[in-house]
DNA sequence: CCTTGCCTTAAAGTGCACATGAAGGGTTAA
DNA sequence: TTAACCCTTCATGTGCACTTTAAGGCAAGG
C-alpha cells in the first residue's frame, strides 16, 4: 500500500504520516525498490493508535517517550506502566472536565436565559448536581478498569 | 481587584486576561482613574467560563461567536441554541473518543504485553467491550441532559 | 516526447493561543 | 529620590503539530 492509500484508509494526511515516522511515533516504514514507502497493516494500526491518543490529547512528545520504551526492548515495564498511568490519570481528569463543561452548557440550554452570565444560582445548581453525582459514584467504585 | 489578583484567583495569566478582553471573550473591563483594570466577580465568572470551555476544547473563535450573539441582545436565541448544540455534540463526541482511548490504555495496562503493537485480538476485545456497552446504553436513554 | 500523477526529501510557512519584551507611567516605603 | 512593584499598550517571539512549497525522480498513457 502506498502512502496515499494509507492516508485515505486512516484519514491522516500523507505529510502527517511522514511526520509521524520522522518523529518516531510509528516504526520505520519499508521501502520499495525505488524508495517509496510500502505500508502494511501493522503500520496502519500504529497510525490509528497514534490518532486515537492524539485525539485524546496526548502530546507527540509523550507518545514518543512511551513508544520508545517499547522499542528499546529493555526491562522497562515498570516505567511504561508509570507513563501509561500518568497519561490515564490526565485523560480521566480531562474527561471529567469535559463532562463538567457539557453539564454547564446543557444547563444553559435547558434554562435558557436572555443573558449569558453564569449567575450565582446557576453555579449553585451546578455545584448541587456535582455533589449529587459524587455521592452516586461512591456506591459504584469499580476496579479501575473502564471506570466511566 | 487588580489584574494580578484576578490572575491568582483564576489561574489565568495577566497576559491571557488582557488577551481575552481584546478578543472579546470577556466584557470590557472597568478602569480606575489611572487606567488600570478593576476586575469584579462578574468578570471573574466570565473568565472561569472561558477557562472551562477552553479546557473542553472550544476554540477562541467559536467562543467569541457564541458570546457576541448574547452581547448583540437581538432575537438570536435560536442561533445561540444552535451553536450550543453544535458545541455540545462536539464535546460529547470528544468525551466518547477520550473514553475509548482510556479503555484502550486500560486494556494495555491490564493485559501487559512485551510489545506495544495493538494486536488483532486486542482490537477484537476492545470492539467486543464497546458493543457490550452500547447495548447497556440502550436501556438508559436519558433526556439529553447530563447524559454521561 | 511530453504530460500526468504518483512518489521522495528538506526547508520553510501557518494558525492558534498565548508569552515575552520594550518603553513608559503611578503609588508606596525607606 | 530612588527603588520596588504594580500597571499600561504595542510589537514581536514561541511552541506545537502539522502543511505547504521547492526541486526533483519514476512509470504509464497519448
Amino acid at each position: 500500500m502506498n502512502i496515499k492509500e494509507a492516508s485515505e484508509k486512516t484519514g491522516v494526511s500523507s505529510a502527517a504520516i511522514r511526520y509521524y515516522e520522522k518523529e518516531l511515533l510509528i516504526p520505520a516504514i519499508d521501502r520499495t525498490d525505488v524508495g517509496n514507502r510500502d505500508i502494511d497493516d501493522r503500520i496502519i494500526r500504529r497510525i490509528q493508535f497514534v490518532t486515537q491518543m492524539r485525539a485524546a490529547g496526548m502530546s507527540i512528545e509523550n507518545l514518543r517517550r512511551y513508544i520508545q520504551l517499547f522499542d528499546a526492548q529493555e526491562d522497562n515495564a515498570k516505567e511504561q506502566k508509570t507513563i501509561l498511568k500518568t497519561q490515564l490519570a490526565a485523560m480521566e481528569e480531562k474527561r471529567d472536565d469535559l463532562q463538567s463543561a457539557i453539564d454547564h452548557l446543557n444547563y444553559k440550554l435547558n434554562h435558557f436565559y436572555d443573558h449569558m452570565e453564569t449567575t450565582e444560582e446557576e453555579l449553585r445548581e451546578l455545584e448541587r448536581q456535582h455533589a449529587e453525582k459524587a455521592t452516586d459514584d461512591e456506591t459504584s467504585e469499580g476496579d479501575g478498569y473502564d471506570n466511566r
